[in-house]
DNA sequence: ATCTGTCCCGGGAACGGTACCGAAATTTTT
DNA sequence: AAAAATTTCGGTACCGTTCCCGGGACAGAT
């Protein structure tokens, strides 16, 4: 049986001062002498005394946890997040509970609903592939819960946000993929009611006008990054009368699997068709031919935002704050074709 | 500003009535009359009142959380179990705290001691690979927290465990590529203090043991799945005087790479050298030649040891229960000669 | 000797719930 | 009609902290 953890009480009991005196001196106030700030330590280690979190949270009514809603975890962006989220708030003395939202709108809400009745201090999301509304945020933002979106934002709120430069990013890859002599480029676009799919497709339509090269309604396909969706959608690019010459695809993993399905049909990489992935994971450079893809600094997003959400939690204010962070174009074999 | 919360006591004054009632209202207790639960309840609705956890949790010395600890969230095994961890959670109105422990023993050892002090209900722990000791577990154990060990288990500690059969799935996937005809097969071993990797290197010996393959120490090459060392052991294998002519590497990320290098030096798979990865990923069905591997079930793993958890918090009792989880070898191009 | 100031310290009220115990009101039993 | 049982509720202690407030001790200043 688990011998009830020692209370502040008892150390005060057992050295014949009061409470206060021991929770002065354990937490360095000033008003408590050297000397029983020195006693009460002693003991305090002695009988291996541990705070009561519940107790202090209680009456601070603060809780040093930040709850974070993701996606899911298994996609690699955003475990990469977590990481920069839990090293940044780690080090400042804060915890973290973290809540997936599996892609759907109702879980999301409940996930919200959960950690704010576990009254986190703060709250760090990326929204769901679903969320196409804003008002179950716009309730925490009531309630002056400070909120921090990162790359998944909803740009309507007026809270801080850290995104990355979809538009540029998607701007830079098209007109890579134009420069190697590509004509017809494949795009395969995320859900229209997503900030960073817009903005995504805007930079690929954009790159395109800029270089002259014509709009084909044809070759853009609608993903909900759901599988079994990437065989059904290649095959209607590559049954069409005129097929694409380069392709860009919504992630890794899917320009992997596309790249399989049209090498079993006897096609050459980069020759017949260029291939351009999203996300730069590690598998990247194992393929053959090795695919080129677009590095996004989803472990410095998670930093970003955690910093700018701590500083609002100490500052008190609800400043609303932007922060861009670059994404990077990294050229490999299965897009170079020069 | 926030309107600051009601309270049960904001709800008891304007109903007149004490505190006890609405609590026990609220709560669905015996003790009080439908008409007054029933008004309670509306004005609840009305005011928008949440209780504050915060107090409860004080009161009932109980936070209804989880804490796990696993190495790496962007290792998608755990990825995948954390999956299976929250949602067994969930569905029993238990949150989850997520710790990393990078895999680094002081880290997880630190993660042991901010969940205890935020006096989780129960933990959640697959150890990090640096692990060669369990005292700071042992004191957990001492302090009465139930504790379930997962995938990653220290067998010495009388607590429950829930494992796959490292043994086994070794012994089946090594028998494999000797039914493929390999006669020299490179098995790549993890840390030896790891329960598993011990395990899945005995089940490698037996199974060439059973079938007259002679063990060849060199052969044999240590990993402590670092990034980088792929290439180093491969060309160490490849280097010596008799070539493998079978691989069973340690995940599949890295027997891509393995087999990357290969190609490059133009070894054709399977025919000159069989590959079987570990974990199952989803692109091994997109690499040529496929890949195969070894289904581990993670999302099983996380559920299974989450409901033994769970089942052990609400019995109170300190009983050690072993779970075996069954994995599955997933035979493609990559092993397949015949 | 009185006053002012500094240094320590204790008492006690919070924080917002839960639960035990007893009492009043109402119903049932004898 | 009295006694017993049941239903419904209020009072209050408690969970373990933090923090405000006030007071005693002791020094130096007046």
């Amino acid at each position: 049986m688990s011998k009830s953890d020692s209370t502040i009480r008892d150390i005060a009991r057992m050295l014949g001062v009061s409470k206060s005196t021991v929770s002065r001196a354990l937490n360095n106030h000033y008003d408590v002498s050297q000397e029983t700030a020195r006693k009460v330590k002693e003991l305090a280690l002695k009988m291996d005394y541990q705070p009561n979190i519940l107790a202090r949270q209680l009456k601070l009514q603060r809780t040093n946890t930040l709850g974070v809603i993701i996606p899911e975890t298994i996609n690699r962006f955003f475990a990469k997040a977590v990481g920069g989220i839990q090293e940044v708030a780690n080090g400042a003395g804060y915890n973290v509970m973290i809540c997936q939202s599996n892609e759907t709108l109702t879980l999301e809400q409940n996930n919200l609903q959960t950690l704010m009745s576990s009254k986190v201090d703060g709250l760090l999301v990326s929204v769901s592939r679903q969320t196409d509304r804003s008002d179950h945020f716009q309730y925490a933002i009531n309630k002056d819960i400070p909120l921090v979106f990162f790359d998944r934002i909803l740009e309507e709120l007026a809270v801080s946000q850290v995104y990355s430069d979809n538009f540029d990013i998607s701007f830079q890859g098209t007109e890579h993929l134009i420069q190697q002599g590509c004509k017809r480029i494949a795009f395969v676009a995320g859900p229209s009611h997503l900030f960073n799919s817009r903005n995504r497709l805007n930079g690929y339509l954009e790159a395109l006008k800029a270089n002259n090269v014509p709009v084909v309604e044809s070759l853009i396909v609608q993903s909900n990054y759901q599988a079994g969706h990437v065989q059904q959608y290649t095959r209607y690019l590559f049954d069409a009368e005129e097929k694409p010459d380069g392709i860009f695809a919504i992630n890794d993993i899917s320009a992997l699997e596309m790249m399989h399905i049209l090498k079993m049909q006897g096609l050459q990489i980069p020759r017949d068709v260029a291939v351009l992935g999203f996300n730069n994971e590690v598998i990247c450079d194992f393929v053959e031919p090795t695919l080129s893809s677009i590095e996004h600094p989803a472990f410095d997003m998670g930093a970003a935002a955690t910093r700018i959400l701590l500083k609002q939690i100490s500052s008190k204010e609800i400043t609303q704050q932007k922060e861009l962070i670059k994404s990077r174009l990294v050229i490999r074999e299965s897009s170079r074709r020069y």
